[in-house]
DNA sequence: CGATAAATTGAGTTTTGTCAATAAAGGTGG
DNA sequence: CCACCTTTATTGACAAAACTCAATTTATCG
């Protein structure tokens, strides 16, 4: 890999890249994000095309430790992020000073999207583990070409959200756990599975039980109780935050539809 | 008003028309939609300025009966889509085939936005009532320019789903329907105020009790017996869909924090 | 190794859902 | 315009699911 450009990664800027190839087929394996290898590559990427279609490498690489914050709400927005490695907890806070769960971002996730049309945040982003996030500046985004990268991004999260309205609305503790296991072995197995030796019936979540519970509007006793059934009823063993699924299909069964 | 640019709003195409004055500050009132008069300005607007800063009027406009769908899921996802008169409902289908709501569009909201990123709907809208929409073609749609507009419209839209997502995880069934009648004492007294003579206090909803209950994440039963215990508490007066909202501070007070 | 945080389990209560019956409104056709 | 039918909404009685409170066990982290 060009010096350079692994240079770059490191920094606080962005240096515009001409592209001599034609911005259809881009080769952004070099150009950008150069030492991150996101598995499926980054749906982040065509947000670096410039207007008049030269490219911009990502510089703005941010290694968090566990229970560090990317912003807090009334933060000002001033970017859009990536994570590239860990996994990053988005909250808001209701008026009682209590934490709503709003979703789980891992691995290859664009997150603070919300937040480009107003000039505030107003949920909060906390790393669950150590991770690393890529930074891209809001400043001059609304002269962006659109892209469809960046189309697909916004449906993703849109439909996620959909995805979740549906849960916490029609189904109960179990169908919910269900969801929330599938989903979660689905997006470690995508991303670690190769890295960490897992296997797609074992899965390592990176939230406590209360972030689980909190995320599902559960209680946190329904969502050890819950567990306890699944694991009785010989569907999964758990332990702490080790899942090893034993009956995806009964989880399916009961989890439903998922769409995002 | 120009009659050739009223005869474009009944047809099906695009013309761009070159903007004179600049795209910053555009007199969007004659070029652009011009029947609409969306109080406080269509947010769509931005979505019709092409790569060459030329102007598009939109002239899909188009007049749906109660009942008549936009979309179904697996249909195409060709257009993305503003309700310039009445009302909205988007709904997926779970497995079994039953409901799950999703949202309510009213004037000036945009919708559709989670197709974006493929080629086919997975959910299905329907007009609540007699409906005007303006259909913004997808075609080309990636080479358009950001805008700030179209970055406050996804925001709006995540922003929703957040305000939405928490009140299913945290708010008892007072809490939801209190949310739900801000929300629509709001959204329905911006728009319809002027023209329809409601007061800030008076609500007349679109959709149905049993519409509500979905979208609330409850059963019908509970929706009636939370509006029966408010109104014998003074809060409100109801009927069929008729609210008048005499202690709007209580509302508030069990309803928390509203983001979107 | 001790202290703190996280998770589990049990008992009892509350909220909401389900089932069933009834009432009221709105639309349709005579 | 009225009568009828269908849809929508309300209300009551009971059941089920999930929550709260409390105690205990098990990790995790200095």
């Amino acid at each position: 890999m060009n010096t350079q450009l692994q240079e770059a990664l490191v920094d606080n800027s962005i240096i515009p890249i001409t592209n001599g190839v034609g911005y259809a087929q881009p080769s952004l394996e070099v150009l950008s994000c150069g030492g991150c290898n996101i598995r499926g590559g980054c749906l982040a990427e065509q947000l670096t095309i410039d207007q008049d279609h030269s490219y911009q490498v990502i510089k703005n690489r941010k290694v968090l430790s566990k229970g560090d914050h990317v912003f807090r709400g009334g933060d000002d927005a001033k970017a859009i992020y990536v994570v590239s490695k860990g996994s990053i907890k988005s909250y808001m806070l209701t008026e009682n000073g209590e934490e709503q769960v709003l979703n789980f971002y891992m691995p290859g996730d664009v997150f603070g999207l919300e937040a480009m049309g107003s000039n505030n945040h107003i949920s909060s982003t906390i790393a669950l583990e150590d991770t690393t996030i890529c930074k891209i500046p809001l400043d001059g985004m609304q002269d962006r070409v659109l892209g469809q990268g960046f189309l697909n991004i916004i449906s993703n999260n849109l439909l996620r959200n959909h995805n979740q309205m549906l849960i916490l609305a029609r189904k109960d503790a179990e169908g919910r756990l269900a969801s929330f296991l599938i989903d979660m072995s689905k997006r470690i197995e995508k991303y670690d599975y190769m890295s960490k030796n897992y296997s797609i019936d074992e899965v390592k979540v990176p939230m406590t039980r209360q972030d689980i519970a909190n995320y599902l509007g559960l209680a946190i006793e329904t969502v050890s109780r819950v567990l306890r059934r699944f694991q009785d009823g010989g569907i999964l063993e758990v332990s702490r935050r080790k899942f090893k699924i034993y009956d995806y299909n009964y989880l399916v069964s009961i989890a439903g539809t998922q769409v995002a």
